[in-house]
DNA sequence: TTTGCCTTTGACGTGCGGGTCAAGGGTTAC
DNA sequence: GTAACCCTTGACCCGCACGTCAAAGGCAAA
């Protein structure tokens, strides 16, 4: 596959798969002679797993980092959970907790701006 | 007052009056002879609304707005509110609101995505 | 062989509220 | 007079996930 039709069926553009490889999310592509990337059914597998990363708010960071874990790392063939304290491995969830806890101050602090907008609009603000 | 003692006056900076100015919140400062700004109470205050209504989420376009308002224009003479429905001079109450909408909109935005990340880390979404 | 879409890299744009230089001249206190 | 700040404009920088454009070459069908 070229990288336009890898793009299409991981359901988005070649600059997003270009800009993937060079922040570390994609490893390199394999080339052709003439220098075109080569992509096979895996490396579409990882593309939609890390835009569905991005989607749930995970940053362009924090998505390397789960990437790095080889419970993602096995793409497809997910090893089972690890629950026992001393396996650590799964780097994930912490990230994604961290990411939690940035998104819940977010939406405290607009939910902050929208009491002061209201009292404002109550009350006049503009005018005092 | 020159531009430093003004924007210290106002709680900010000579590059943020000079921004004000460029982007329409300010009129154009008078100048001395050799081309410095020179600003008066009037315009502290002026600047000190501005960062108020910017410090509640509104954007400089919203604020442009608001300050083309009457009741603003008298900085300090406050107009008193006209609560007649055909007086309807007020838009600065309409930008808030619309301000307020976008907002909430944002709001339920980063609540969704919140769900789907505490989804996500409780069955290893990563791993899928 | 020509046509037309595809790919490559690099550089700049997007929104937003300013921050941060840089080079040159103004103003004020001593 | 001179040191120590202050002011001017213009231009680029920030975060973030790419979009867009440009110049140059690749690939498949007619």
């Amino acid at each position: 596959m070229r990288i336009g039709d890898a793009a299409a069926a991981a359901g988005t553009t070649p600059r997003a798969l270009r800009f993937y490889e060079q922040r570390g999310l994609l490893p390199p592509a394999s080339r052709t002679a003439t220098g075109q990337r080569r992509y096979g059914p895996r490396d579409v597998a990882r593309v939609r797993l890390i835009r569905r990363l991005l989607s749930v708010g995970l940053t362009v960071e924090d998505v390397r980092g789960c990437l790095a874990d080889p419970v993602v790392v096995f793409d497809g063939d997910t090893l089972p959970p690890c629950d026992a304290p001393e396996c650590a491995f799964t780097q994930t969830s912490a990230i994604i907790e961290r990411r939690l806890d940035v998104l819940n101050a977010e939406i405290s602090r607009l939910a902050g701006l929208r009491d002061q907008l209201r009292e404002a609009v109550g009350h006049g603000v503009a005018a005092r």
